[in-house]
DNA sequence: TTTGAATATAATAGTATTAGAATTTAAGGG
DNA sequence: CCCTTAAATTCTAATACTATTATATTCAAA
């Protein structure tokens, strides 16, 4: 087996995009998209934290590709931007949690 | 599909395994180490940063179970904890790959 | 066209990460 | 012992993140 990433630029890119996945509420967010399209005051309800905060954290998913924006009359309705994105997220799951039993 | 994370909890946790991997410096030292064991001096003079930040990064990665330590002599050598390690973050790559074309 | 609900943006403040400098500890060779 | 090298620790300054508060925007209904 070789080594893993081959330029040092791979390694800046792989950290970045791991860290928009490194945050709870992030997760939490992906998760319940997992389930279907879910408008703003639906995750804040939801995952019980405030609509400011949601938004927020949700302009950083969208702006970096995890999530697509639907404006529909006063709501606007998120989802995953790619149907994959639950088995991935499944799939870093299980990885992890191959080394950290939790 | 159902859920991809049954409780809160898991949210939480997941979010501090993935905050490790989510550096650069770290995953070059991850990426460094699955070609076999080094020492410090080794990861600083081929990553090219200095002993002291290295240190603080096995530091952390050893605390969370990323790497093992093995003292000889004057040296100290550091490894991957678990030989599949290497294939896990081959595949974290490929999978975060697969979204975001880099 | 005023009102209220849903969302977003901006500004702030507190906290956490990070890198670098200096110091310390540990070990071996003279 | 003293000196040197390797590594770890501590401290600090700079930066980045996050949540909160307040404000603004958008749209529909009255």
């Amino acid at each position: 087996m070789g080594r893993t990433l081959t330029n040092e630029g791979d390694a800046e890119v792989l950290a970045e995009c791991l860290k928009v996945l490194s945050h709870p509420l992030r997760i939490r967010i992906l998760d319940e998209l997992s389930e279907g399209e879910r408008c703003v005051s639906e995750l804040s309800h939801k995952i019980g934290v405030s609509q400011t905060n949601i938004s927020q954290h949700l302009t950083l998913l969208r702006y970096r590709g995890w999530v697509k924006r639907k404006k529909e009359a006063i709501f606007v309705y998120y989802s995953l931007s790619d149907k994959e994105i639950t088995s991935a997220l499944v799939k870093i799951c299980e990885i992890i949690h191959h080394f950290h039993s939790y």
